[in-house]
RNA sequence: GCCGAUGUGGCUCAAUUGGCAGAGCAGCUGAUUUGUAAUCAGCAGGUUAUCGGUUCGAGUCCGAUCAUCGGCUCCA
C-alpha cells in the first residue's frame, strides 16, 4: 500500500475508534456521533455529548483508544441495504439523515469494530485493530462546530486528533506546530515593533514606527512593478453616500459587513444623546465606510468618455478599507476590520481578457518570486445563480483556462466548477509558506456585472458605444494579511530591501560618535534606512538590541573604522564582514535594494 | 454570532485552602568608557481588562460586559 494510503486508512480506522471510546466513556444512549473524516494532520470527529469535553478529558480518551485498539478486535465489513441501515442506525439522528440524503442506487456500507461498534462508512479499514499499534495519535484541541457546517443547525462538538503512522512522524508534526507557534506574527509583530492593537478598534492595526517603515517598502516595490506593466493609481473616498452602494449592490448584498455613519441632524448643537446628534431613520443621508474599492474606480472611470485607444484602464487603489466582521472571526493580521488591499481594477474589452490575465499571471510570478513563495492557482467557474449573457461567461471561461494551461500546463491547476461569483469567472492564487502552509492570496475576478450596473461605456472604433469588462485582481491580497504571512515566513528576519531598519550603528566610544553621525549620513544620501545610538551604553548592550531588532547589518564603528574610512558589519545570522570601505558598504546596500534579493549579502567575494 | 479557553506593571511570569500584589527583563538616575549576544548600584512603575455581586476580607469564588486565542461559519 502507497504510504499516502496508509496513512487514510489509518486516519479513517483511528476515528472510528475516537467514536468507539467516547461512546464507552458517555455511554451509548448519551453520544450522538456524526462524521469523521481525515484532515491534513489527522481526522477530527463530531459529536453531540452530555456535557462539554476539556483539555481534562483528553488523556481519559486517548488512554480508552489505546486500551480498545490492544482488544485486537477484527473489522468487518458489510453492504447492507437501506432500511437495514434505518434501523440499524434509528437512534443516531445524523447517521439517518446521511443514509436519506444518499443517492438511491448508493451501495450502503458499514464497518463493525468489534461487535458492539458498528460506523456507516465508505471505507477502506484496517483488518485489525492491531495494525493501529503502531499509530501515532494524539488528541489536538476540542472546539464547537455546526452540523453540516449551517450555522442553524446542530451545534457539536468537534474532537481533533493529530494522527500518523509512527511516533516519529507525530513527533516532527508537533515539531512543526511548535515552530509555527515560534513564528506567530501575533507575537512577533508587537515584540518587533511592527503592529500593535488596541481593544478601543478591534482587528484595526496600528502601524508603529518600524512596521509603518516595512508597509512602506512593500508598496514602493509594488509600485515599481506596477509602473512597468503600464499601471495608474487614484485615490478616492473613504465614506460614500448610501446610494452609490445601492447601485452597486453592496447596499442589498453586503451591508451587514458594513460601517455606517447615519447623518447628523441639522438643529443639533452637539449636546444631548447620540440620537439627538444623528438621525438613525434618515437612511437616504448616511454614508458608508467603503468594503471594497470598485465602485469609486468606476467612478473615475465615469469621469470622461473612454475611447478603445484608451483601454485597458488599469486604476491601483490602496486605500484603506472597512469591513465589519462576527466577533469571533478576527485573527491578528490575517483577518482584521480595517486594511488596505493591493488593489487594481482594470476596465479591459471583452477582447483583451486573455492578454491582460496573461500580463497580471506574469505580474503574480514576478512578485510572489521576490518573496520565494511558490503558488498555486486555482479556477473557479460559473455557478447556478450566474447574471449575464452565459456565451459571455463561456468565452471567458475559455480565456482563463487558456492562460492557466499555458502557464500551468493542463491539469497543472485545480477547478472549483460552480464557485465563481455571480459576477464572472474567477482565479485564486494560493501561496505556500516556507513550513507548508497554504495561504489564499491573491485573487483575480472577471466582472460582467458592475459594468452593466453603472452603464459603462466606451466608444468603439467603429463609432459605436461599447461595454468594457472589469477585472478585480490583488496580488498581496491585502497588505495586512500578506505582512502576518511573512513575518512568520522569515520569522521576523525580512530580506534587506524590505527590513523595517536596514542598519544599527554603533560607536564603541562616545569619541566615535562623530564618524557614526557621518555614516548615518550617508546612509540617508543613499535611501538606507538605518538607526544609531549614540548613547554611553556599552557597545555589547548596543549590538545586542539591534541584534534583537532583527537589522540585517550592524555597524560597529571605532578608532579603526573611522580612520581608515571602513565599516566592520555584523551580519544578521552571526558572521561578520571586518573594515568593509565605505563605500564598498553602500554598494552592497544599493545592491540588495535594487534587486529586492532575498539573501543578505555575507561578504565581499559575490 | 456559536462552542471552548484566556486576561496580574511595557514584556515574560510569581502570589499555599479567599488573608499585606512580588520578581527578572525593559525604563529612569548614578557609577563604569568598554572591539562584538546581558558591567554594577539605586529609583520608579499596579484601581490584578471593565462593571457588579458573595464575604470580616477577592488577583483568587459568582454574574455581566469588553478584548484576545483555538475552532465552526464567513473571508483579503
Amino acid at each position: 500500500m502507497e504510504k499516502e494510503e496508509l496513512m487514510e486508512v489509518y486516519r479513517h480506522s483511528l476515528a472510528h475508534i475516537l467514536a468507539k471510546a467516547v461512546i464507552e466513556i458517555f455511554g451509548k444512549e448519551n453520544v450522538q456521533y456524526a462524521i469523521g473524516p481525515q484532515i491534513a494532520d489527522g481526522f477530527y470527529y463530531d459529536f453531540t455529548l452530555p456535557r462539554t469535553v476539556t483539555n481534562e478529558d483528553f488523556k481519559t480518551i486517548e488512554d480508552k483508544m489505546r486500551e480498545i485498539i490492544k482488544r485486537r478486535e477484527d473489522w468487518t465489513r458489510k453492504e447492507i441495504s437501506r432500511p437495514d441501515a434505518l434501523e440499524l442506525f434509528k437512534d443516531q439522528k445524523f447517521k439517518v439523515e446521511l443514509i436519506n440524503d444518499m443517492p438511491e442506487d448508493e451501495l450502503l456500507t458499514v464497518y463493525y469494530t468489534g461487535d458492539d461498534f458498528v460506523d456507516l462508512c465508505r471505507g477502506p479499514h484496517v483488518d485489525n485493530s492491531q495494525l493501529l499499534m503502531n499509530a501515532a495519535f494524539q488528541i489536538k484541541s476540542v472546539s464547537g462546530s455546526y452540523w453540516r457546517g449551517d450555522e442553524k443547525r446542530d451545534q457539536l462538538q468537534r474532537i481533533y486528533v493529530y494522527a500518523f503512522p509512527d511516533k516519529k512522524a507525530l513527533k516532527d508534526h508537533l515539531a512543526m506546530i511548535k515552530e509555527a507557534m515560534e513564528r506567530d506574527h501575533k507575537k512577533l509583530g508587537p515584540q518587533l515593533d511592527l503592529f500593535m492593537f488596541d481593544e478601543t478598534a478591534p482587528g484595526m492595526p496600528y502601524w508603529l514606527p518600524r512596521g509603518w517603515k516595512l508597509y512602506n517598502a512593500l508598496i514602493d516595490y509594488w509600485r515599481e512593478v506596477h509602473e512597468r506593466h503600464g499601471y495608474t493609481e487614484i485615490s478616492a473616498p473613504i465614506l460614500n453616500n448610501k446610494s452609490l452602494w445601492e447601485t452597486s449592490g453592496h447596499w442589498d448584498h453586503y451591508r451587514k459587513n458594513m460601517f455606517i455613519v447615519p447623518p447628523a441632524r441639522d438643529n443639533a448643537d452637539g449636546s444631548g444623546t447620540v440620537e439627538q446628534i444623528v438621525d438613525v431613520t434618515d437612511e437616504d443621508h448616511m454614508f458608508a465606510a467603503k468594503p471594497m474599492n470598485c465602485p469609486n474606480a468606476i467612478k473615475v472611470y465615469q469621469n470622461k468618455q473612454r475611447s478603445y485607444k484608451d483601454l485597458p484602464l488599469r486604476f491601483n487603489e490602496i486605500d484603506v478599507i472597512h469591513r465589519r466582521e462576527k466577533s469571533g472571526e478576527l485573527n491578528g493580521l490575517l483577518r482584521v476590520q480595517e486594511f488596505r488591499q493591493d488593489d487594481s481594477h482594470n476596465l479591459i474589452m471583452q477582447e483583451q481578457i486573455e492578454s491582460e490575465i496573461d500580463d497580471i499571471m506574469q505580474i503574480a510570478g514576478e512578485i510572489y518570486s521576490t518573496f520565494g513563495l511558490s503558488y498555486i492557482a486555482e479556477l473557479s467557474t460559473r455557478p447556478e445563480d450566474f447574471m449575464g449573457d452565459i456565451n459571455d461567461w463561456n468565452e471567458a471561461e475559455k480565456a482563463l483556462k487558456g492562460i492557466l494551461d499555458k502557464h500551468y500546463g493542463e491539469g497543472g491547476y485545480e477547478i472549483n466548477e460552480g464557485d465563481g461569483a455571480f459576477y464572472g469567472p474567477k482565479i485564486d492564487l494560493k501561496m505556500k509558506d516556507c513550513i507548508g502552509r497554504e495561504w489564499q492570496m491573491g485573487t483575480i475576478q472577471l466582472d460582467f456585472q458592475l459594468p452593466l450596473n453603472f452603464d459603462l461605456k466606451y466608444v468603439a472604433a467603429d463609432g459605436s458605444m461599447k461595454r468594457p469588462v472589469m477585472v478585480h485582481r490583488a496580488i498581496f491580497g491585502s497588505f495586512e494579511r500578506f505582512i502576518g504571512i511573512i513575518i512568520e515566513n522569515f520569522k521576523g528576519s525580512f530580506p534587506f530591501w524590505m527590513s523595517p531598519m536596514q542598519v544599527g550603528i554603533v560607536p564603541i566610544r562616545v569619541e566615535n560618535n562623530e564618524y557614526a553621525a557621518e555614516v548615518a549620513e550617508i546612509c540617508r544620501k543613499n535611501r538606507i534606512r538605518f538607526e544609531v545610538d549614540y548613547s554611553d551604553k556599552n557597545m555589547k548592550d548596543k549590538i545586542k538590541n539591534y541584534r534583537n531588532a532583527h537589522d540585517p547589518y550592524v555597524l560597529v564603528l571605532g578608532n579603526a573604522e573611522a580612520e581608515n574610512r571602513t565599516v566592520s558589519i555584523n551580519i544578521r545570522g552571526g558572521k561578520q564582514m571586518r573594515d568593509v570601505p565605505l563605500e564598498k558598504f553602500i554598494e552592497l546596500c544599493a545592491q540588495m535594494n535594487d534587486s529586492h534579493s532575498l539573501d543578505l549579502i555575507e561578504s565581499l567575494e559575490q
